[in-house]
DNA sequence: GATTTAATAAAACGAACGTTCAATTAATTC
DNA sequence: GAATTAATTGAACGTTCGTTTTATTAAATC
């Protein structure tokens, strides 16, 4: 046999996608071979290597997706408001949804960096910096105008998407909470953890005093 | 030639585990080669056998060695007290100064889980709930007695490891922060998230009031 | 100092790996 | 409907992998 009825170029090559994001974040990318990848599209593995030159090149493209969607993501879910308590809780909630959504594909941005290339690897770092300078920027802004109580930002803001990032480990859709319940509690989590001051937490200080 | 001079198992076995923790680390327990190991070690393939079977119980054996060694930090540092503030700071004091001088170690109880087989990833992930099982106590503990304002103790629980546990990605010995500098940070930011109330922030409470 | 045991070297095993190549068939173009 | 292009197969290549076996030497024992 040869070329099989119904084939089509661009269906197999999401059909890649999709299946060594699933892969590789199941096993690592070290530990999926080729041919088990082409078993799970349903193809000989020879086939992969017509959209993908390489195993790397492959993973590399996953990678890069992944970061481009994430940057979509935070333009379209970023907020016009110059307030830095409405932006910081925009990036929370929207980078938690995001990475609710793709857990896989976040698996795989996070653990396999090590099997980049070293300018790949520069690449992908890249983008990652310049998503995470969006929240020093937000931090920043909020500790400036005396909304914030932080001691460190860029401290803050690694300590923050290390939590917010988080989340993924353990939360499975389906499970006891929601992924809005989620949300919510890390948010509040958040603003305590920059020292936010809001007008709940005002009336309640007050109140107390 | 065969035996050299000067050869020492429990010596050999050290350096053994020594260069797998490095070699782990950086490159991924698929992608070190057992003979890669060995040449790190200054010895043949062969004679790692004598002190591991597989690859895989070499694993496993850095693993379990991490664990203990953590589990024992804590019983060391542990405090006395039973106020849940003081705990909580012991807490996130010892895993900080312990991660951060065990790097290579956590990286690779971190990242290679996956590698185990299911009764052995079973058998460590017991031991790492038994150690957070620790934090959650204080945690509850902390609730209920109103030192805390939290809305859910395993969310927080799990939040706060991620965070702590989130210093080894970008810590690096020698920054121009010192790891006394960053674990006062996290502290703060602990205490914070957790809604605790120190002397010294409810006495900057009433002064804003 | 002979004997036993511990530690290692050297070579080899079969299996699996990423990748390539030539052949073959489906879909598209003219 | 013939010619061309796209998609895929099946087989093979050389390499590397984890592991085993056998032989050899250093250290410990008596």
């Amino acid at each position: 046999m040869a070329r099989t009825t119904g084939s089509d170029g661009g269906k197999t090559e999401a059909a890649i996608r999709d299946a060594a994001t699933g892969l590789i974040a199941r096993f690592g990318y070290e530990a999926m071979s080729m041919r088990q990848l082409a078993a799970e599209v349903g193809v000989q593995a020879a086939a992969l290597y017509r959209y993908f030159p390489t195993k790397e090149d492959l993973l590399f493209a996953l990678m890069r997706g992944h970061m481009e969607a994430l940057a979509d993501a935070w333009q379209e879910a970023r907020p016009s408001s110059r307030d830095p308590v409405i932006r910081l809780a925009a990036y929370v909630e929207n980078h938690i949804a995001f990475h609710v959504r793709r857990r896989h594909s976040t698996h795989v941005s996070n653990m396999e960096l090590r099997s980049l290339s070293p300018e790949r690897l520069t690449h992908i770092l890249k983008m990652r910096a310049a998503y995470e300078k969006e929240l020093r920027a937000i931090l920043r802004d909020g500790a400036e105008q005396g909304l914030f109580a932080i001691e460190d930002t860029g401290l803050t803001a690694m300590a923050l998407i290390q939590m917010i990032t988080g989340v993924i480990v353990w939360f499975r859709p389906g499970d006891r909470l929601s992924i809005a319940g989620v949300s919510a509690t890390y948010l509040k989590m958040t603003m305590r953890l920059v020292g936010a001051k809001t007008a709940t937490e005002e009336r309640h200080v007050y109140a107390h005093a």
